[in-house]
DNA sequence: TTCTCATATCAGTATCGGCTGATATGTTGA
DNA sequence: TCAACATATCAGCCGATACTGATATGAGAA
């Protein structure tokens, strides 16, 4: 079992790797199934070094996979449970999102 | 129906406001009832200011409720949607929890 | 090997957000 | 009204992190 301490750090630090927009955004292409940097590059319009390094981020703590393929490196969504959390999240702003339009704090 | 651009966009603002430890540990003694502010200071061991800015931008991101009772203002999770979403949460901890730990990032 | 393309890494910069200490606001009871 | 208590607010500092531009690494093709 492990402690309420650790698991509150762990899970402070899994939802950081959620809370940037641009990681969102990679992981909303990603969804509809694996694509190579470039793709995502394509996609998300961010560069291609902020999108390397935001699926670096991802990758290293465990929302998606990667595999090379010849010179392109796929990344796929790791689990359904990612996909789970994130249709738990939809449905918090279901009931939330005009509040957390309104709120002032994280303004971006 | 929502735009995709603007769910990216609150998805991000929502999952910052869970991604701070301070808050998620506010989140996480709120599971047990609803407490006021000096209950929650005592539970945590923030400090009382700090612990009243993370409660006022937990509100405003329509996670807690409030209600003042006399003196004392007490704060609890608006609904079961939160609650699932950080069960959803543990779930992905459950498979990614090793590398999560070891990721290099977000180091606090 | 050499060229080309895909991806990763790095230093520098700028910004954002959390914490503290002091103080303000608000509520109850005397 | 005043004293005591609970909570909220604010300025200032500090650390963390996202982004850019340049460059390095790695892989296939010729």
């Amino acid at each position: 079992m492990r402690s309420v301490e650790a698991d509150t750090s762990l899970k402070s630090k899994l939802f950081r790797g959620l809370a940037d927009p641009s990681r969102l955004s990679i992981l909303e292409v990603l969804r509809e199934g694996p694509l190579n940097v470039g793709e995502v590059v394509a996609a998300t319009e961010l560069s291609q070094p902020n999108a390397s390094m935001h699926l670096d981020c991802l990758f290293c703590c465990g929302l998606v996979e990667r595999e090379r393929n010849g010179r392109y490196v796929y990344y796929r969504i790791r689990s359904r449970k990612i996909l789970q959390l994130l249709a738990a999240s939809e449905r918090v702003l279901e009931e939330a999102a005009e509040q957390i339009a309104m709120c002032e704090k994280y303004e971006k």
